[in-house]
DNA sequence: CGATATTATGACGGAGCGTCAAAAAATGTC
DNA sequence: GACATTTTTTGACGCTCCGTCATAATATCG
């Protein structure tokens, strides 16, 4: 049991060398570089012992993309924890995931590659699974607190039919506008401001239009995306301030 | 000059021919199988006159965008000239978009793709600036009917300089709605309803914040939602529910 | 230590992109 | 119409990269 268990230590921590190469290679050089051969050269071992870990690349993308999705369990935890009203929290989440996107790029691109389902058919049926759970985790977060939301009144009970709506407005605006935001579409060309302000604003007013308490008129919004950031992210505020 | 312009039209017939084999084995065979020398064996012509016409396969699939993006302001000129409230019209661009997508659905796939920037890379620049020009075209079809809007003032004037923000906030949500619910993510599993329908609830609640009259709670949206459909696009309906 | 099971390797087959020298067709000139 | 010149077409070829698999190396066990 105990040199199963070594074994397994080691093929785990193996295969975390391998996505942080890949993760790295993804970063320096782009996706168009990203080669299984060159993955195998960085972490010094065989390109067949890469395909003992991941079924293909596409396979291996898709566990970026868990990794990916578990850092955001996280930053959507901490959003959950925040010690303010449930639209607060809530508004956490969004902030979050911005911010999240915005210092990790990478991340954001290849989150969109697994999601094109010409990638999605040839990962294999384990980590698809796995993904699934792992999106299970994360929309459970977001539905909880539109939950407490109408338990405790801030949203009215008419919505309860609607969480799921709900959650689905916020991750899709979020994650179009986002996406709009990473691809090289001159955004600012066709004349639209900064991507992250507009999804703020957005955010605010399609909450708003659900009647959330409070509404975004009665408070300062811009001083609960300061406060907001500094209480949960500011290690990612600083990481950013620092980047540009 | 008479035999220079017979000439060009030659080549522009060829190049709409390739495409459309390029969009029909797109349709039949999924992107992985859309190849070079598929496209050149389909066409009759090799592949080295292919490339003639697109530098590379990613600008070949930039084109099909291109052409589809066409499409798409054609649906929103409809839209635009319904005869109705500035909020149904600009109503009428999302269920456009919404069927559209639906219809089209190998569309918004190669859409998708060209929005990613690794493919955008190898994209040459004169195709690149015509679908910014196309961009450029379809966001102001939706740009000026949210100025309509302020002007007649179904939209308070105090929303001015947000009109691209406005217009941004639809396109995101439309845009991130579909794309997730075009990929093989099991929305259902997660616990989600049907897309379109959630995508048209939360464009009338976000239009709401916006308090954009007239609100959607003093009329029968799913009214509306079947009227601006049968008075625009009775043939995309028609067409739709044929293929279900 | 030798037998057996497990794991690693990289040469290889195959697919597909993009190129380019040569062939074919079109155009121009007399 | 015959020949020269330009333009267009062709498909063989080089190259890259994915994924496989027989073989080699290593580990495990009796």
């Amino acid at each position: 049991m105990s040199t199963l268990s070594r074994k397994q230590r080691e093929i785990q921590q193996r295969e975390t060398l391998i996505l942080d190469a890949a993760r790295d290679l993804l970063k320096t050089q782009g996706y168009r570089q990203l080669t299984m051969e060159r993955i195998a050269e960085t972490v010094e071992y065989s390109k067949g012992t890469i395909y003992n870990h991941f079924a293909s690349k596409e396979d291996l993308v898709c566990s970026l993309g868990c990794r990916c999705i578990n850092n955001l369990i996280d930053v959507f935890q901490r959003a959950y924890d925040y010690p303010g009203s449930t639209r607060e929290r809530y508004s956490a989440i969004g902030i979050g995931y911005s911010l999240y996107s915005q210092l990790n790029p990478f991340d954001s691109q290849y989150m969109q590659i697994v999601k094109n389902n010409t990638i999605r058919e040839k990962v294999s049926r384990d980590k698809l699974a796995q993904m699934e759970q792992l999106e299970q985790k994360i929309t459970g977060i977001a539905q909880d607190i539109v939950q407490e939301a109408i338990d405790c009144g801030d949203l009215d009970r008419k919505y309860q039919e609607k969480i799921s709506t709900i959650v689905f407005g916020c991750w899709s605006m979020h994650f179009g506008a986002l996406q709009l935001g990473q691809s090289d579409i001159p955004l600012h060309e066709l004349g639209f401001s900064p991507v992250v302000k507009m999804l703020w604003d957005n955010t605010n007013v399609y909450l708003d239009g659900y009647q959330w308490r409070p509404f975004s008129r009665e408070i300062d919004t811009d001083r609960w995306l300061t406060d907001i950031s500094r209480a949960l992210f500011r290690n990612e505020i600083a990481e950013l301030q620092c980047a540009t």
